[in-house]
DNA sequence: ACTCGGATTCTCT
DNA sequence: GAGAATCCGAGTA
């Protein structure tokens, strides 16, 4: 746990400069809500996936700050668990190129796929154990008019395509695996953390993974239901759980 | 050393 | 709904 809690600090509602071109943090001492603690991800990843909705994933980055609510995360399980997860990076053990996940929970883990694009996951867990959250879409808070550039779109492009679906989300909030794989998302100075501005869920969907072809039928995607900025298939069902 | 295919996205039909 | 783009991590030899 960190120490004393860092006071809340509320956006202006509908602040246009602030959505369009990304908070001036010339003129806020911090990033909006309260930075989740480290304790908050030392958990099975089924678990704290679907508690991540809600919250605000913050980038600080060229002195603004491009921000997006969290509606959609999968799990991602690790060897220790039975039965073992295949679709996951960690199944197998540590890599070079997972390590991360074996590590302390609340880090960054982003990788390169298809030669071209990057995904952004949480790391979760104790120590040593692997397991860990791929941040699949985010509605956007701060900062969309950067995303839309980040993204090459157009300014006032619709916010359903800055930021919903895994890559898009890297793409809009400039995350690669250079520059973030490993951040600690819990380190108060870090420039890439997740906070809670008090958004309150309380309904969530359960669906399979998308695009995973191993264990394909487990419900370990989580999403808010209805949200314009969840990615993939409309037909893609699952059952409306009551967050506990 | 060599092969395979991917936790995707965009474009075109 | 299908196909291309495009690199490298991981498994096999």
């Amino acid at each position: 746990m960190l120490g004393a809690p860092e006071p809340a600090l509320s956006l202006p509602k509908a602040c246009p400069e602030l959505v369009e071109g990304g908070l001036d943090l010339e003129t806020w001492e911090t990033m909006p809500g309260r930075l989740l603690p480290r304790a908050f991800f030392a958990e099975p990843p089924e678990q704290v996936a679907p508690r991540l909705l809600g919250k605000l994933l913050a980038h600080r980055t060229g002195g603004r700050l491009l921000a997006g609510r969290i509606v959609e995360a999968e799990a991602y399980l690790g060897p220790h668990n039975d039965p073992p997860d295949p679709a996951a990076h960690a199944h197998r053990g540590p890599t070079p190129r997972n390590r991360v996940l074996f590590g302390p929970a609340g880090h960054a883990y982003v990788y390169a796929i298809y030669g071209r694009y990057f995904c952004m996951n949480i790391s979760c867990e104790a120590e040593g154990r692997a397991g860990c959250m791929l941040l699949r879409a985010l509605e956007p808070v701060a900062g969309a008019g950067q995303m839309a550039l980040n993204r090459g779109l157009a300014p006032g492009a619709p916010a359903k395509l800055l930021a919903s679906g895994p890559s898009r989300l890297c793409q809009a909030l400039g995350l690669t695996r250079l520059r973030h794989n490993g951040l600690d998302l819990a380190d108060p100075a870090s420039p890439l953390q997740v906070r809670d501005d008090g958004f309150a869920v309380s309904e969530v969907l359960v669906t399979a993974r998308i695009g995973v072809h191993e264990a394909a039928d487990r419900p370990l995607r989580f999403a808010l239901p209805g949200n314009k900025c969840v990615s993939g298939p409309k037909s893609l069902t699952g059952e409306c759980i009551l967050l506990g």
